[in-house]
DNA sequence: CAAATGATGACCT
DNA sequence: GGTCATCATTTGG
């Protein structure tokens, strides 16, 4: 796996989750999100923005949900949807909205744990999918908040990926236009939805 | 208090 | 390809 020449992380360790989401977010692309009892490495992320996303959750304000959003860069905002959790890395300066949903991951830890809360799937899709991956590392509403260097959750830098590539963001009807989707290109535990519509490779 | 709303996933044809 | 269970949060009356 080459070094990516355009890769920008700025310490040994972590990108700068101070920068927008759109920034970030193939940055993340990866890393390793580890729990306590398994982990997995990022293969599909999505952007959203604050104020100037209508897919935002963030987009009009702070509410009692999304107020880690507009906290400070490096915690967990995981929210609850049809019954299932999702969670993002919150990045931005404090007071500013801004955060990385993840989408899919490759367990690369913990597999007994992750298959125990995921009966019957196969190893490549404990964690596609949004809410999937929350079920497969036991991430839940307690994790709201969470401080991304443990001892709860740690997210751990990775070697980025071969090649990443780009498309719109799933089930998000406004802003439909903006390629605010990442992953990992070609990689199995990508969701299914649109794996290919409007795909661009990212240089 | 009631109703509408999804950044979903499992299952069906 | 499509339907729908399901539920916290938000918003309107």
């Amino acid at each position: 796996m080459p070094e990516s020449p355009s890769h920008r992380r700025p310490l040994p360790g972590w990108p700068d989750l101070r920068r927008p989401a759109l920034e970030v977010a193939p940055d993340l692309l990866g890393c390793v999100l580890r729990t306590a009892d398994a982990a997995a490495r990022i293969v599909e992320v999505e952007a959203y923005e604050g104020a100037i996303d209508p897919a935002s959750h963030a987009f009009r304000g702070p509410t009692r949900r999304n107020a880690v959003m507009f906290g400070p860069a490096g915690v967990l905002y995981v929210y609850q949807l049809h019954g299932h959790s999702c969670c993002n890395v919150v990045c931005r300066a404090e007071g500013v909205a801004g955060a990385v949903l993840l989408r899919a991951a490759e367990v690369v830890d913990g597999l007994d744990a992750a298959r125990a809360r995921r009966p019957g799937v196969p190893d490549a899709r404990l964690a596609r999918g949004p809410g999937n991956l929350c079920r497969a590392l036991g991430i839940g509403a307690a994790h709201n908040g969470a401080d991304l260097r443990g001892p709860v959750v740690r997210l751990e830098p990775g070697p980025p990926p071969d090649a990443v590539t780009s498309g719109p963001r799933v089930n998000v009807a406004s802003a439909a236009a903006q390629p605010w989707r990442f992953w990992v290109s070609g990689h199995p535990a990508v969701s299914a939805y649109k794996r290919h519509a409007a795909a661009r490779e990212v240089p």
